[in-house]
RNA sequence: GGUCCUGUAGUUCAAUGGAUAGAAUACGAGUUUCCUAAACUUUAGAUCCGGGUUCGAUUCCCGGCGGGACUACCA
C-alpha cells in the first residue's frame, strides 16, 4: 500500500512539474492521530520541482492523487503536509490478503538465502550465567529469529570459553576445599557448584595476599606471589602438557558446568546449532598466525612474541602470541573463525557481544580480513550495554551479581502470586498453572530487557522491573490470550467470512498498523534490532484494547461487522504471537 | 591524554530531519449488571548548555559539561 502511493507520488509529480522527484524527497508517514488521514505526504522536499509554496503543491498533488489513484479516497492539506485517505475497500483488502497469508510478514528462506551465522552466549565455565549473560543470550537468540524472518539461513553458534587460568582456580579450590563434592552430592546446579569454588579460591587467594603484605611485600608481588596463584598457573602447564590427572579433572567439572548452563538454556528457550569449544580453537588460532606470519603479515619481537601492526588503521600494534608461544583472546578469536569458515560457506558473521569489546572486534575485523576471510571486514559486532543495578555496575566480587537462574525463578515466583491473587488460575491443573505462569514470568523479563535499545545501558532493578501492568510483556500476552477466548467462543459460531462493511475509525487505525508488520520486521533486520518489534507489538496490542474496550466483537448485531472483527482479531493475534516469537516470547491461550 | 558509546517527565523507555516530543510507571480523578479490569478513560509533568547547517533539529556538524566502556603478554 505504501509502495503504491509512493509510485502514485512520483507519478503525480512527473505530470505535474515536469521531473521525476528523486526517492529521498518522498517522505510519506503515517498520519498523526490528530489529523484527518491515513498517509501524509510531507511536500517540502518536493517545493524545488514544484517552484510552488507548500499549500499549493500539497493541494496540486492531493487533486491528482485522488483523481487518478483509486485507493485515495480525499484529501486535505495542513501547512504543507499533505493528508490522504484512503479507501475503506482498500483496508478490507488488505485485511484480507493477511487473513489469507499464514506467514504474514516473513520473508522464506530459500535455497539460495545467504547464510547468517550468529554467535551469542558464549561463556566462561568457571561461574554461572548472570543477568550480563541474560541480555546477550535473548538478544542473540532474537536477533537469529529475526534474520530468518528476513530470509536469511541462521547458524546459531556459541563459542564456550573453557581453558585457562580461571577454571584452574575452581579446580584447584576443588580440590582444596571441595572434599570431593559433586552436584549429585550436595544436591546443586553443577555450574554453580564450579562457581562456589571459584569464589572460594578468590577469597583464600586475597587472604594469602594480605599476610604477604602483611610479611612486607607489595601488592604487586604479593598477588603474583601467593602460593595459590603460582599452584594455579602450575595447573595450566600441566593442563596445556596434558596431563592425565589435570584433563580429566578439568573433564568432569566442565561437563558440570555444561549440564548446568543446559538447563538454563533450555529454560530461557535459547539453543545453539554448533557449539565451538575454544579448547579446540586455541591451536588452529596458533597456527593461522604462524602462516599470517609466514606470509609477512605480521612481525616478531626480540623477546619472541608475534604482533601486527595496526598503526596504518589508526590502531595500536596488537600482541597475537606471547614469548612463550601460547595464545591470547585474539588468537583464539581467530581460530574460531577459520574453523567456522570450513564448517560452513558463511556469507555473514555477527557477533553478540558486549560494548566492552568494541576494540578488539574492530582488530579482528582487520586481522580477519588480513589472513583473506571474505567476511571478516564486514562482520557485525553487534554491541550492547551493560545492565546495571539502580547502586551501579554488577561485581561479582562483590556479590552483586544477579544470577540468571535465580532471576528466573523470581519472575515466575511472582507471576503466579500475582496470578493467583487476580484469581486467574482458578480451576486449572498444576500442570497448566506452571506453564502458563512460567510463560509470563519469563515473558515479562525477556520483553523488559529486549524493548530497550540494544546500545544503550540499561538499569535493571529487581525490585520495580518484576512489573506486569503498562509497557510489559504480560499486557501483550494478556491481549493474546483475550483475542483468544474472543475466537474460542466466535468458533462456535461458524466459519466468518469477510464481506463489504464500513470500517470505524479504529478498526482503520489497527488495520493500518498491522499493514506495517511486513516493514518493521525488514526494519528491525536491517538495523538489527528487536526492540524495534517490541516497541511495534506494544502499539499493536494499546490500539487493539482500545478498540475492545469501545466495540462489541461478538455482540455485533450486524453479521457482517461482527465477521470483520473477528478476522480482524484473530489477525492482531496472529502478528502479536508471530512478533513475540521473533522475540523469543511465548504467549498464552489464557491467562 | 586518545578512541568509541551515551545524555529526553521524579523514574524506566520511545520518536527514517517533519505537524502540538510519544508511552509506561509513580502521583490526582474516574469506568465492572456487558466478549478476561494483568484492561480502559482522564489531570499534571521532559529534549544537559552554546553555536552552525536547514523551510524545519531530540535527531546531522562543531565546542563545552555530565555518565559509561576501551586504551592488558585476562578471556
Amino acid at each position: 500500500m505504501e509502495n503504491q502511493l509512493k509510485n502514485a507520488v512520483v507519478a503525480a509529480v512527473e505530470q505535474l512539474y515536469g521531473s521525476a522527484p528523486d526517492q529521498s524527497q518522498i517522505t510519506l508517514q503515517k498520519t498523526k492521530k490528530e489529523f484527518v488521514g491515513d498517509w501524509t505526504l510531507v511536500t517540502f522536499p518536493l517545493l524545488k520541482l514544484s517552484r510552488k509554496n507548500p499549500a499549493q503543491t500539497a493541494q496540486e498533488i492531493g487533486d491528482y492523487l485522488k483523481e487518478n489513484v483509486s485507493i485515495v479516497a480525499d484529501i486535505n492539506v495542513i501547512n504543507g503536509f499533505l493528508n490522504i485517505v484512503l479507501k475503506q475497500g482498500s483496508w478490507l483488502d488488505t485485511l484480507g490478503k493477511m487473513d489469507a497469508d499464514a506467514n504474514y510478514g516473513l520473508v522464506p528462506v530459500t535455497e539460495n538465502s545467504p547464510l547468517v551465522m550468529i554467535e551469542y552466549s558464549s561463556p566462561n565455565t568457571n561461574k554461572p550465567l548472570h543477568l550480563g549473560h541474560i541480555r546477550n543470550n535473548l538478544l542473540g537468540y532474537s536477533l537469529a529469529e529475526i534474520m530468518k524472518a528476513n530470509g536469511y539461513k541462521v547458524i546459531k553458534t556459541n563459542i564456550v570459553n573453557d581453558r585457562g587460568i580461571h577454571i584452574c582456580k575452581s579446580m584447584l579450590a576443588w580440590q582444596k576445599f571441595g572434599a570431593g563434592a559433586t552436584p549429585e552430592s550436595v544436591g546443586k546446579k553443577g555450574d554453580h557448584l564450579v562457581g562456589d569454588y571459584y569464589v572460594a579460591f578468590d577469597k583464600a587467594y586475597k587472604e594469602e595476599i594480605k599476610a604477604l603484605m602483611a610479611d612486607g611485600m607489595s601488592e604487586d608481588d604479593a598477588k603474583k606471589n601467593a602460593p595459590l596463584m603460582l599452584e594455579a598457573q602450575e595447573m595450566l602447564r600441566k593442563w596445556e602438557a596434558g596431563d592425565a590427572e589435570v584433563r580429566a579433572l578439568w573433564q568432569t567439572m566442565n561437563q558440570w558446568v555444561y549440564d548446568g548452563f543446559d538447563e538454563t538454556y533450555k529454560r530461557m528457550g535459547v539453543d545453539f546449532d554448533k557449539i565451538y569449544y575454544e579448547s579446540d580453537t586455541y591451536l588452529v588460532g596458533k597456527e593461522k598466525v604462524n602462516e599470517g606470519l609466514a606470509k609477512g603479515l605480521f612481525f616478531t619481537k626480540e623477546d619472541g612474541s608475534v604482533w601486527a601492526d595496526m598503526t596504518d588503521q589508526g590502531l595500536d600494534q596488537k600482541l597475537l602470541l606471547r614469548a612463550d608461544g601460547t595464545s591470547v583472546y585474539m588468537t583464539q578469536d581467530i581460530g574460531t573463525a577459520s574453523l567456522r569458515f570450513q564448517d560452513y560457506p558463511i556469507n555473514k558473521m555477527i557477533y553478540v557481544v558486549g560494548n566492552e569489546q568494541n576494540y578488539h572486534f574492530q582488530v579482528l575485523s582487520i586481522l580477519l580480513d588480513r589472513l583473506g576471510f571474505e567476511w571478516g571486514k564486514d562482520l557485525v559486532h553487534f554491541s550492547y550495554g551493560m545492565v546495571e543495578l539502580p547502586e551501579g555496575k554488577m561485581k561479582s566480587r562483590e556479590g552483586t551479581v544477579v544470577d540468571a537462574d535465580d532471576l528466573m525463578d523470581e519472575m515466575i515466583g511472582t507471576a503466579t502470586e500475582i496470578s493467583k491473587e487476580l484469581g486467574k488460575l482458578d480451576g486449572m491443573s498444576q500442570e497448566e498453572i506452571n506453564a502458563i505462569c512460567t510463560t509470563i514470568g519469563l515473558g515479562s523479563l525477556k520483553y523488559f530487557i529486549l524493548k530497550v535499545d540494544p546500545r544503550k545501558n540499561m538499569t535493571f532493578n529487581p525490585k520495580e522491573s518484576i512489573d506486569f501492568n503498562g509497557n510489559t510483556g504480560s499486557f501483550i500476552q494478556y491481549t493474546y490470550a483475550r483475542i483468544q477466548s474472543v475466537l474460542r467462543k466466535a468458533a462456535e459460531l461458524g466459519e466468518v467470512a469477510l464481506g463489504d462493511v464500513s470500517l470505524n475509525e479504529k478498526e482503520v487505525a489497527l488495520i493500518s498498523t498491522l499493514a506495517s508488520f511486513p516493514e518493521v520486521v525488514k526494519q528491525a533486520g536491517k538495523e538489527y534490532s528487536p526492540s524495534l518489534i517490541a516497541n511495534y507489538t506494544y502499539d499493536l496490542v494499546k490500539e487493539y484494547n482500545q478498540f475492545y474496550h469501545d466495540y462489541s466483537i461478538l455482540k455485533e448485531e450486524n453479521e457482517a461487522v461482527r465477521a470483520m472483527r473477528i478476522v480482524l482479531s484473530r489477525n492482531v493475534a496472529k502478528v502479536i504471537k508471530q512478533a513475540m516469537a521473533l522475540l523469543g516470547i511465548g504467549v498464552p491461550d489464557k491467562m
